[in-house]
RNA sequence: GGCCAGGUAGCUCAGUUGGUAGAGCAGAGGACUGAAAAUCCUCGUGUCGGUGGUUCGAUUCCGCCCCUGGCCA
């Protein structure tokens, strides 16, 4: 190492890929072997009650392997990737006063990259700008708020599609809030500086997709027995919750609020959450595809876990953890 | 066995008053800055059940056959 000043540092390992890859069971394998604390990245994890729908690990596993950042909120209060990116930094920092390397692991692709890259300096959600612009929209449509944004900041307006309403409404709501345009908030400093971390990052990529299409499908058998319409009725029963927070929009528990509405058949229902799973976890995947730096494992190959224990092995020892 | 209704994309179906066909869902690819398990964009050739006939031309009309449902025996 001629050049280049030694990277001073801690290390971070970001543990990626899409669901139903057998992350959890991977990263409590690695952290049974190496010094290490796991720091859960998944934006359905962190609310309370979304345990056998989301995949959640079992109490057993947590208590015998703790991720921060899971159960951390209630299901009627919406999360952030914002908020996330704290949370993970303390969390982070939490596990290296205790000396070990934190291990983050989850298939949420932007609190990954907000956590890494950071986010611009921008106002916070308004839950009263959001429902004036929605009840706006429903009268007048969302290209008609999509030609205002054109008004107020037309290069924001030229990358929003008009038929992209979440994205219409956080972009007339932050310019509502802060007074500036879209574009000038994108463009100025934010909590972009780089993250004090160096890191190992890899990528649970399935090669065949099929695989893990049959694995999704099962592993919904399986949670539909372990008693997922049960949990979902309980979250109804509560009576504060509502199909439209983001906690019930997650895969499966839509699909479940809307059966138990009684939209459709249970068939519907299950193949519906299938589906939807299934989809997630393309869009997980083209999301790692964009993850250039990372290393990419296929968790269908038998010597998967080895391999990852390896490149985990060689990054930590050699920054002397 | 008789009558009726169907057999068109992986699925559910639309359609062509005869000029070889298109929606939704599924699937694939992509985008992604405080909802992200969200939100949005792009992508549709398939012996139009088989086989004869009429026709310049049949998936479309006619005959026969096969298959599926329903009703009657």
């Amino acid at each position: 190492m001629p050049h280049a000043a030694i990277d001073q540092r801690p290390p971070a390992i970001f543990l990626m890929g899409p669901t139903a890859t057998g992350k959890t069971a991977l990263a409590c394998a690695l952290a049974e072997r190496f010094p290490l604390e796991l720091v859960s990245v998944d934006s359905a994890l962190v609310y309370r009650g979304l345990d056998v729908g989301a995949a959640k690990p079992d109490a057993d596993t947590l208590r015998r392997h703790p991720h921060a950042l899971i159960d951390i909120r209630d299901p009627s209060q919406p999360y952030s990737a914002a908020q996330f990116r704290d949370d993970a930094l303390a969390a982070m920092q939490a596990v290296n006063a205790r000396g070990k390397v934190p291990l983050l692991v989850g298939g949420t692709g932007l609190y990954f990259r907000a956590l890494e890259h950071g986010l611009s300096a921008m106002p916070s959600a308004n839950p009263e700008i959001r429902e004036r612009l929605r009840a706006e929209a429903e009268r007048e449509g969302w290209p008609v708020l999509h030609a205002r944004l054109a008004e107020l900041d037309p290069e924001a307006a030229a990358r929003i599609r008009p038929s992209d309403a979440q994205r219409i409404q956080r972009a007339l709501e932050a310019i509502e809030l802060s007074g500036r345009t879209l574009t000038a908030l994108h463009a100025g400093a934010g909590n972009t500086a780089r993250l004090p971390y160096r890191v190992l990052k890899l990528a649970l990529i399935p090669a065949n997709r099929e695989a893990l299409r049959d694995r999704i499908a099962a592993r919904f058998d399986a949670m539909l027995a372990a008693g997922f319409l049960n949990e979902v009725e309980r979250l109804r029963a509560r009576g504060d919750l509502h199909s439209d927070l983001p906690a019930m929009r997650a895969v499966g528990y839509r699909q479940a609020w809307e059966y138990l509405d009684g939209a459709c058949s249970s068939e519907d229902f299950r193949a519906r959450a299938v589906h939807a799973t299934r989809q997630l976890a393309k869009r997980q995947t083209t999301w790692l595809r964009g993850e250039l730096d990372a290393r990419p494992f296929d968790p269908d190959r038998p010597d998967c876990g080895k391999a990852v224990a390896a490149a985990v092995a060689l990054f930590v020892g050699a920054n002397g953890a």
